[in-house]
DNA sequence: GCGACAG
DNA sequence: ATCTTGTCGC
């Protein structure tokens, strides 16, 4: 698969926040009513100098495997709170590089629009590689929001300090953590709940993030460093 | 200055 | 994210 290259990576925190408030201008934060067949999950591992990058797809709404592609090479980037696509942009991309089924919807492990400047990592990825994304995250980085009930599908809005709606905090199963779900790009909150829950079964996390979870690590401990 | 802080 | 074994509870 394709992917656009808008800016370097080599870029220090000060020249990072400016390419996300730069870039953050081409976001669609509408889904076009596309048919979907397809859903891809990205996830990374890291293990002594290196990261590992899988990307998986899905058919959907079946959710049976169809590709499994991945990347490993050196970390080039610290994580710093608010500036992840900078640390996992670069490996992913290059696993993306290698995607032959196109996916209708990719979802990242991280915050979309839910983030200091409304560019967290599904954001930046969708704009690079011009595909619906959703952004599922295991914890809040920016935001308010009121516990979901402890039931199955129960959901509560995440909104940012100014008020404005940016996503929603999902509980996907029965006494387990929400998960943070919010736009990326070409995506609405609405239809990415929709989507993350269509995919969810009986785990916490939806399939395609799920599957390149397990894939990461299983890559990673088969890696010697 | 202090607390928050995706992975 | 990673370091690490068992243990508690749904
Ligand atoms: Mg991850």
């Amino acid at each position: 698969m394709r992917y656009r290259e808008l800016h370097r990576w080599d870029l220090n925190v000060e020249e990072a926040k400016k390419v996300q408030v730069e870039l953050r201008r081409k976001l669609i934060l509408q889904f076009p009513g596309i048919d979907v067949k397809t859903i891809a999950g990205v996830d990374l591992a890291f293990k002594g100098d290196k990261a590992i990058a899988v990307v998986v797809v899905l058919s959907y709404p079946d959710l049976e495997f169809l590709e499994y592609e991945s990347h490993v090479e050196k970390i080039n980037y610290p994580y710093i709170p608010g500036l992840l696509s900078f640390r996992e942009g670069p490996p992913f991309l290059k696993a993306w590089k290698k995607v032959k089924v196109e996916p209708d919807i990719v979802f990242f492990d991280g915050q979309g629009i839910a983030h200091p400047r409304g560019f967290g990592l599904a954001s930046h990825m969708g704009v690079l590689i011009e595909k619906p994304s959703i952004g599922v995250a295991k914890s809040k980085l920016f935001g308010n929001y009121s516990e979901p009930p402890n039931e199955p599908f129960a959901k509560s809005p995440l909104y940012s300090p100014g008020g404005k709606m940016i996503g929603y905090v999902v509980r996907t199963k029965r006494n387990s953590k929400p998960l943070f779900v919010s736009p990326g790009y070409l995506m609405d909150p609405e239809n990415a709940v929709h989507f993350t829950l269509k995919c969810v079964k009986n785990y916490r996390l939806p399939e395609p993030t799920r599957m390149a979870h397990i894939f990461t690590q299983r890559l990673r401990k088969s890696l010697i460093i």
